[in-house]
DNA sequence: CTGAAAGCGCTAACAC
DNA sequence: GTGTTAGCGCTTTCAG
């Protein structure tokens, strides 16, 4: 019981063939190994619990079976949902999946793109900035560009801002057509609860749903920023019922967000929707179940991993291309027609 | 610029110095290079763009930063939150985490746990089996051994039928706990919504609420199995509400089938917790706001997904140790007293 | 302090 | 068909 992994030559001498016959027999493209031969090399490779080594297969190769995929925060839905959809595509391929969370920290963020690089994987998938900071993004497109120069594939996923293939989100469309929506169901004095002025995601969603409210009703939307997460949603909405209560409708820009939006009016004794409607965007299915029923932008997060790896995979000749996703509204009991 | 990734020996060629010089300046441990030639090697690095290749690292290194968390579904929260807390924790050591999702198949598990082990990870974790199938045990154990033996490591989270170092989920006592609950808030005919059969987490639950019921209250708990997900505790809900109309509280085995159950209800128009009260098992942060609020049973999901990088990290020299992790009973709305 | 050279485990020409 | 051998990119003795 040997301390160190039985290596492809232990196997090799073990079957009494040569190193090049255990390699074709174990791991070799097509069969050009006599039966015998290629029998006896199982057994022996069976015997001595044999693993090829990943690692060396991939440097004799040149080309590795993994893809990196490096998002905002893994326990977030919106997220997790993505790596699934993502890692469900990669099956298909053979592919591996390295996931990193970056628990939206930048300077995190491009230490887990170095590593990733040194990974040497095929294709990395970034799906966790989407902030505005210019700095920021100079130093990723700098990470990202010696990458993509020396053959490594990358995608993004929302952040259109990178020069690489994209998985377009179109936020500001879905915020509009659901400020649309609201308005067309008789709301007049529309909220909105946005995350942190950085982030792009929060920005467009924002403006999407003013431009869509413009159209189709008077007045301003009001706007209150605070995390990106429930509990920001709780604490916006605590403010919101403080220093505006004569809002009837509020957006929260994620589902999450509404979700502690909904919890703080619980608190406050406030009903949803019958006092205040409020609505999301992202559609996280476990929060489908919810009462009253959140009305929210749908996107095709499953789907979204999917493409994401799509576009990593078939390699583009020319400029990045973007997949564009659209939202779509989804009503439900959160916001009926007043 | 070359299709192919500047590697050290460009770098040294460009900087003037030798590999080995080139090597302890960029990767080395200690600085034993002289400041003029290490920062000569920097530059040439960072003109070049050079990123170390990690695979040939470990090659030669022989140990790797990477640490395998297979896991059965990353869209689960349940999932999700453990890979956060193994993330997180992983990160303050300095390791990558490459995270498998196997969907619950276990011929899926099985490819996946080669594919870590070929990676040469440092250590494995395993959060995803929890079956109660001999053959597959015997297959994994097969797989586990000779990994450990040649000196990986590997904890598994919630498998306690693994010879491995073991975060172990008290799920009887859990369940028993909540059962008792129940029973003393006045609750008589009690039904068990549970999962498939081969599950151990299920039936475990499943025994542990019989146990803590009989020793509180007359009666026998009736049992409705179905998928472990959120549409199997639709139609357990669905089932029992056509079959056992009788039954005054539900528990089902996990969160997401409590949040079916409830789903079922509403569209019943059966009131919850008015007509029929409802619990679940892990207390998914997500979930948190639904309404009636859930009582559940709080497991503390990120830290164990922290002790199973630490138990992975720092070696036992005997045999398998367990750490054991209490659940404790959390009760809200949805189990008011009777 | 620096350089030359021997591997790490495997694949892929290239011979036989 | 099968074996020999030269690397893949890097670290690490071992000499200077």
């Amino acid at each position: 019981m040997p301390a160190r992994a039985a290596t492809l030559t232990d196997v090799a001498k073990e079957a009494g063939v040569s190193l090049a016959t255990a390699s074709r027999a174990l791991n070799g493209s097509e069969r050009v190994v006599r039966a015998e031969l290629h029998a006896r090399t199982l057994e022996a490779a069976a015997r001595l619990g044999y693993t090829p080594n990943a690692q060396a297969q991939s440097m004799a190769r040149g080309s590795t079976d993994l893809v990196g995929l490096l998002v905002n925060d893994i326990s977030d839905p919106y997220f997790s949902t993505i790596a699934a959809g993502l890692a469900n595509a990669a099956e298909q391929h053979g592919l591996l999946v390295m996931l990193c969370s970056t628990g939206g920290r930048p300077e995190r963020e491009l230490e887990l793109l170095a590593a990733l690089r040194r990974q040497r994987g095929r294709a990395i998938v970034l799906a966790g900035s989407r902030t505005n900071d210019r700095a920021h993004l100079r130093e990723l497109a700098a990470q990202v560009e010696p990458f993509t120069e020396s053959g490594g594939r990358v995608a993004a996923i929302s952040e259109p801002r990178l020069p690489v293939d994209t998985v377009v989100v179109d936020n500001r469309r879905g915020a509009h057509d659901l400020a649309v929506e609201l308005a067309a169901l008789g709301y007049r004095r529309p909220a909105v609860l946005t995350g942190p002025e950085r982030l792009l995601v929060s920005r467009d969603r924002r403006d999407g749903f003013t431009a869509g409210w413009r159209k189709s009703a008077d007045g301003e939307p009001f706007f209150l920023a605070e995390e990106f997460t429930r509990d920001g949603g709780f604490r916006a909405m605590q403010r919101l019922l403080d220093e505006h209560p004569e809002v009837d409708c509020a957006f929260a820009i994620n589902d999450l967000m509404a979700l502690g939006a909904m919890a703080a009016c619980r608190e406050r004794g406030v009903d949803v929707p019958g006092d205040l409607a409020v609505a999301g965007f992202d559609d996280i299915s476990t929060l489908r179940d919810v009462t009253p029923g959140l009305t929210t932008v749908r996107l095709p997060l499953t789907e979204m991993g999917g493409m994401a790896l799509d576009l990593v995979l078939n390699e583009a000749d020319g400029k990045p291309r973007r997949r564009k996703v659209r939202g779509e509204v989804v009503v439900r009991e959160s916001t009926p027609r007043r």
